[in-house]
DNA sequence: CAGCATCCAACTGGATACTG
DNA sequence: CAGTATCCAGTTGGATGCTG
C-alpha cells in the first residue's frame, strides 16, 4: 500500500472538486454552525463576523445545491428564511470535528515550526543535507 | 452541547487560518502523495498534473514552514531535492483520509442532489415552505 | 429581513524567461 | 534539476445601492 505509485486520479477528479467546495473558507464554517442549530440569514451573517452577504449567499447556495443544507421559508411577515443542516450534511460533522481537533492539538507545534523556519530563513538555511 | 450558542472564535482565529493553509487545493494533495513516499520536485510536478512550478513551490514552502514537510538536499550532481513527510505531517493523514472516504461514500448522493437542485431551479423552486 | 446587481480593487494563478 | 522573477489575464471578494 505504502509503496504503490499512488494514483492521484482518485483525488483529482470530481472528488477533488467536491472537496474544494466543501472545504472552502466559509462553507466549512457555516456547516459547523448549522450542525449546532438552524440559523437565519442575518443570524449567520452576524455569527460569522467578517463575511459579506454576497459571500454568505454564494456559500449557502453552493451548500444547498450539494444537498448539505436546506433552505426553509418561514411563513412570517416580514419574510424569514431558516437554514438547516440536512442528514447528508450531518455526516460531515465528524470529519470536520476531527480536523478541528487536529488544529487544537497541533497548533502550538505548528507555530513553533513557523518560528524556527522564519528564523532559519534569516540565516540562509535552505534545507537539510543528506546523502 | 448542541444547544450552545456556539462560539465561532474557536474556529475563526489562528485555527481557521491554519486550516485554510492545510486544506488548500494543492497542499492537501501534496501531503497525501508524500504520505506514500518521498518525492522530488519534478516528480511531484508530474504526479500532480496540472500544477505549475510556481504553485508547487509556493505550496511546498508553506507546508515546509508549517513543519508538515521536510526539504532534503541530496548530494548529487546535478542537484536533487527530496521532499518528505514529517511525523507532524503524518498525523494529518488520518483526518485527510476520512475526508476522502466521505467523498467516496457520498459523491453519488451529492451529484443526485445537484441534479435535483438544478432541475428545480429551472422550475422556479426557491426553498421549502414551513410554518 | 433576505437577498440580487453592479462596480472595482486586490489577489491568484498561468505563461515565460532566466539562474545556479 | 530545482527553482526564482516578472508580467499579465482572470477570478475573487468587498462596498454600495436597490427590491419585494
Amino acid at each position: 500500500m505504502r509503496s504503490d505509485p499512488f494514483d492521484p486520479s482518485a483525488i483529482v477528479g470530481p472528488h477533488r472538486e467536491l472537496l474544494d467546495q466543501l472545504l472552502d473558507k466559509w462553507g466549512q464554517l457555516i456547516l459547523t454552525v448549522l450542525c449546532h442549530e438552524p440559523r437565519r440569514f442575518n443570524e449567520l451573517k452576524r455569527t460569522l463576523d467578517g463575511i459579506t452577504q454576497k459571500s454568505l449567499a454564494q456559500a449557502l447556495r453552493r451548500l444547498e445545491r450539494n444537498g448539505l443544507v436546506e433552505r426553509c421559508v418561514l411563513q412570517q411577515r416580514p419574510i424569514a428564511v431558516e437554514y438547516r443542516i440536512t442528514p447528508l450534511g450531518r455526516t460531515l460533522e465528524e470529519p470536520f470535528l476531527a480536523l478541528c481537533a487536529w488544529t487544537a492539538d497541533h497548533l502550538d507545534e505548528v507555530e513553533d515550526r513557523r518560528a524556527a523556519y522564519d528564523e532559519a530563513e534569516d540565516d540562509g538555511y535552505e534545507g537539510a543535507f543528506v546523502a
